[in-house]
RNA sequence: GCCGGCGUAGCCCAACGGCAGAGGCGCGUCCCUUAGGAGGACGUCAGUGUGGGUUCGAAUCCCACCGCCGGCACCA
């Protein structure tokens, strides 16, 4: 078949031999490609090291650092939606760069990780085989993109060069600790130094073994060190997902309770896993969102994530079997001020005082009658009772308990605790409604103010007592909103009448005074658990002692530990629902690798190395700050480089990346893991910014039409095709329209190389920034496309004739008509460029070609016009911008022209069409000299015979005259 | 349920609180063309989700509701 359907804008024997088509497209942008390699054209210079050269040229301008969220190199290869972000931030640093900035601007690759040992397993090579292969697919699509990349920066988290410095941070936080006085991470030699010095206590639950610092053995002060270190190994119920052969972080657990990736079923089990003390920032993460320039949605996320609340921990003690004093039962709430309403306690089914408080016979008074089966679960011990419900409560899956009605469910202990504001006796239960992860995994209940507590009180008839007066006609059940305090009162303490925030201080006061409470914070956000089970991913710079089997860190110049070499690199997997595997790392298997012998400074020893790799996320933690300084062998980023790309550039700036563009679905990991490793370098001393990010952008997602057929399977939407009564078919069955993420399971791609084949790089880039702001998710419609290329057709004829090749503009002056359109045109196109819109500087580059269209339509339009339209073009649509430029008789690239200014004299008319309203109202248009004034503009309107007429016989009460709008009249 | 975002022609989208339309798709007519065509010219279509409020004036600001999208959710 020599006639094929991609002949869209194909070359046919008709077509003039210089017309813009695909064919010349491709030529033009493929030999500006090679040009700009060749040339180095966006090489940027730094302050110091390898790639200063010709600083000097750029340090009097203003900086800017854009970035991309880096992709992962993907075996699939690329769709037209991919690269959205991409193109938005070359074409702000293009236009970024025409103004005089000195622009960063790289791409690197996010190659560690699950995807890429599933590709590798599934293709059965290496895994760096295969994500060699990807990035070099990927890096040819996005060179035929035109991307402005300095590509001498582009790095792969994989490389050994870049994990090097991912280890060594991971040093400085596990060498670092929280100090919360100076609410900062220091070193961790200072603390040992502190403790040394008498001049410090270890913090609060970091030593075990009840004896001062002082009389602890050298092992066993190892350990309190180790209890506060950023960075430390902890025994604790983790996210273990057989299905993928790994424990996961919380944030990667969907609420369903399966794996974010792969959605395979996740179990809680304790293991002793690596954690990063992200909570010792919490605070700060939170507070520092209000320097940032984010969408509001993401810093919402964030902080919901964050899940901060101020409230109090009491301590309420029980009472012994034996009518003595039992453990004391230690609760959070945020609502200590309700303390006198609290008619019994819940503990989470996996609270540890469980058993000690289960009484071995249920109390002969306490029980209602009328529950009696519910608090005792029908049993007659309550130690079974509490067996059963515990047993039933670890094998609901977190599904089962969403799909379930929030019906409370529990048992009663059998024992009692005492309210300390009543003295008032209150039993004790477990129920599945209160969580050991939040808060101390037991509550104080005070149905009168709960919703939740009020439903348990309900179903196990338990007393209610409100201590908050609802409003006037109030019909709810549990009151949860403010109002003066009622019932609360002891000899002690009074609150009755105070409103919550006042009742709330008075309490929290009384309770410390008591000493069995206190003020407190808590958050939602845990420890981030930082280990993996996996092949592919950065080794961990630690082995461990086999006398005492603690962890020790390497020295840095033992960096980097390189991935070894092993036949079998494929993670241990379980069925998906086998909760009882033990996770197996891969590199365990690597024996030699795995027994070393190092000398750590007690002379040559055999250690073990840790066999769990990082997470995926640790690569992108610090990206950002390696494109800097990418060659840099003796630091991770050269100071004065982070500080002059980075630092704070005013008083109160966080300093960071001044335009980070990327997906929405980053919001909590990606987004939070990053700028806790910032702030962490940042209290130790190695950047100079307080966050990574100084402004964040989502950009929106492309979607495309999937249509389905009866039986509800896709068919490939490049055969369907749209009737004239709009219906749509596939072949002659008719099939149903919907829209959805581009993809292989949509089957609705589009790739980038079909619409390069069809018109060329610059118009897909074109039509991808056309159809609506950045940040807006849009429709992808290939039959639209054809718009954009027409435009570039168009402007292509203004310049160079289609049949002869020859120039067709003049060296004529402009006329004050065209001369007013053009500075009209670039106010408005660098607005667009500004703010990110770049579908209105396409709409007004277009205005501004049509009206050269129309005003020469046979050529010859001055060069004064079409030369300032082509540099307008260039961060849009380089390549034949450049292409243009060239023609025009220029030598330079276009890259390094400046982009045209507009000037104000031209900005305004002589005359404006001026709007006449009455009472709002449009009645009349008038034509009068522009003027700034608004009594001038008045007169002049009035002096119009047309509203003259207007106003005959009318009482104008008022005139409001707007310079250059309109003239409202308000009349009576 | 809570939080955030968005609703403007058939579709994608513009409009410092000031004349609702910049641009494109689609559609229609005509020109070029043996023909087809994604070449050219001209034309076509909404009163801004609904209801209130502020204002001389509201797509724009405020309130309530409706719809769609995203996030969180037994978090004490």
């Amino acid at each position: 078949m020599a006639q094929t359907t991609s002949s869209t804008s194909e070359s046919r024997p008709d077509t003039p031999p210089f017309r813009y088509t695909a064919k010349l497209a491709e030529q033009i942008e493929t030999t500006w490609q090679d040009r700009w390699e060749r040339e180095g054209t966006f090489h940027t210079p730094n302050p110091v090291g390898d790639l200063s050269a010709g600083f000097d040229r750029v340090a009097d301008r203003p900086k800017l650092y854009v970035l991309d969220m880096f992709p992962y190199p993907s075996g699939a290869g690329l769709h037209v939606g991919h690269p959205l972000g991409y193109i938005g931030t070359d074409v702000y640093a293009r236009y970024k760069r025409m103004l005089g900035f000195n622009v960063l601007h790289t791409m690197g690759y996010d190659a560690f990780g699950l995807p890429a040992e599933q590709y590798a397993v599934q293709t059965g090579q290496h895994p760096r085989v295969t994500t060699e292969a990807n990035i070099a697919n990927m890096r040819r699509q996005l060179r035929r993109l035109g991307l402005g990349h300095d590509s001498r920066r582009s790095i792969a988290t994989t490389d050994v060069d870049y994990y090097r410095w991912t280890q060594w941070i991971f040093l400085q936080i596990y060498n670092a600790w929280y100090d919360t006085d100076a609410d900062r991470a220091r070193p961790i030699d200072d603390l040992i130094a502190e403790l040394d010095a008498g001049t410090r206590e270890p913090a609060e639950g970091t030593n075990p073994f009840g004896r001062p610092w002082a009389e602890l053995s050298p092992t066993e002060r190892r350990v309190v060190v180790d209890n506060h270190r950023l960075a430390y190994l902890h025994e604790a119920p983790v996210n273990w997902c057989p299905g993928l052969g790994t424990v996961l972080a919380n944030e990667e657990v969907t609420p369903e309770g399966r794996s974010e990736r792969g959605n395979f079923p996740v179990f809680r089990r304790p293991l002793k896993q690596w954690m990063m003390r992200i909570t010792a920032y919490a605070d700060r993460l939170l507070r520092d969102l209000d320097l940032l320039d984010w969408p509001e949605a993401i810093k919402q996320q964030q902080r919901n994530w964050i899940g901060r609340s101020e409230g109090a921990r009491i301590t309420f003690p029980t009472v012994a079997p034996d009518g003595g004093e039992g453990p004391g039962i230690e609760i959070f709430t945020t609502r200590p001020d309700t303390l006198f309403g609290a008619t019994y306690m819940v503990l989470a089914p996996e609270h540890p005082l469980v058993e000690e408080l289960t009484v071995p016979e249920w109390p002969d008074d306490g029980i209602p009658a009328s529950a009696r089966d519910l608090w005792t679960g029908g049993h007659d011990r309550p130690a079974d009772a509490v067996a059963a419900y515990r047993r039933r409560a670890s094998s609901r899956s977190d599904v089962e308990r969403q799909v379930e009605t929030r019906e409370k469910t529990g048992v009663f202990l059998g024992s009692f605790a005492v309210n300390p504001a009543t003295g008032e006796r209150i039993p004790v239960f477990i129920a599945d409604y209160v969580l050991m992860g939040y808060g101390t995994g037991a509550i104080m209940a005070v149905p009168g103010e709960d919703e939740r507590d009020w439903a348990f009180a309900e179903v196990f008839d338990l007393p209610i007592i409100r201590t908050v007066q609802p409003p006037e006609g109030w019909e709810g059940k549990a009151y949860t909103g403010d109002g003066p305090s009622i019932n609360s009162a002891n000899d002690e303490v009074d609150l009755n009448g105070l409103h919550i925030d006042e009742a709330k201080r008075r309490i929290i006061e009384w309770l410390e005074a008591k000493g069995i409470g206190k003020g407190t914070v808590t958050t939602k956000l845990r420890d981030w658990l930082f280990s993996r089970q996996r092949f592919w991913g950065e080794p961990f710079p630690i082995v461990y002692d086999p006398d005492d089997g603690l962890p020790r860190a390497l020295p840095e110049s033992m960096l980097p530990v390189e991935l070894p070499d092993i036949e079998d690199y494929r993670p241990v997997t379980f069925a998906d629902d086998d909760d009882t595997s033990e996770p197996v790392p891969p590199l365990a298997r690597a024996t030699d690798w795995v027994e070393v012998t190092l000398d750590l400074g007690e002379g040559p020893k055999r250690y073990r190395r840790e066999t769990n790799t990082m997470p995926q996320w640790a690569g992108s933690c610090w990206y950002e700050l390696r494109y800097l300084d990418p060659n840099n062998d003796k630091a991770f980023v050269d100071p004065e480089n982070e500080r002059y790309w980075m630092g704070p550039q005013h008083e109160g700036d966080c300093g960071g990346v001044d335009l980070y563009v990327g997906g929405a679905e980053h919001a909590v990991l990606h987004l939070l893991y990053a700028r806790f490793w910032h702030k962490v370098l940042y209290d130790l001393g190695h950047v100079s910014s307080l966050e990574p990010f100084r402004r964040l952008f989502n950009q929106g997602m492309i979607q495309a039409a999937a249509y389905t057929d009866r039986r509800g399977m896709y068919v490939d939407a490049h055969e369907v095709v749209e009737r004239e009564d709009g219906t749509f078919w596939y072949g002659d069955e008719q099939v149903n329209r919907e829209f959805g993420k581009m993809g292989k399971s949509l089957k609705n791609t589009v790739t980038p190389d079909e619409m390069y084949e069809s018109y060329g790089a610059d118009t897909l880039r074109l039509y991808e920034m056309f159809t609506g702001p950045l940040d807006q998710s849009r429709p992808w419609d290939t039959k639209a496309v054809v718009g954009v290329f027409r435009l570039l057709q168009r402007i292509w004829r203004n310049v160079v004739d289609e049949d002869t090749g020859e120039l067709v503009v003049s060296d004529g002056e402009l006329d004050d008509d065209t001369r007013r359109k053009l500075h009209r045109t670039i106010a408005d196109v660098r607005d667009g460029m500004e703010n990110l819109r770049f579908n209105v500087s396409i709409a007004k580059i277009t205005e501004l070609n049509n009206h050269i269209t129309q005003r020469w339509p046979d050529g010859g339009a001055p060069r004064a016009v079409i030369e300032p339209l082509v540099l307008m073009l260039a961060p849009l649509a380089p390549h034949i911008a450049e292409e243009l430029w060239s023609r025009l008789g220029h030598e330079r690239s276009v890259c390094a022209e400046r982009f045209p200014e507009p000037d104000p004299a031209w900005l305004a008319d002589e005359t404006v069409e001026v709007a006449v309203q009455l009472n709002g109202k449009v009645r009349q248009r008038v034509v009068v000299p522009a003027t700034d004034d608004p009594a001038e503009l008045e007169a002049a309107v009035r002096a119009d015979p047309k509203v003259a007429a207007l106003l005959e016989g009318r009482t104008v009460r008022k005139a409001i005259a707007v310079p250059g709008r309109l003239v409202n009249f308000v009349v009576a």
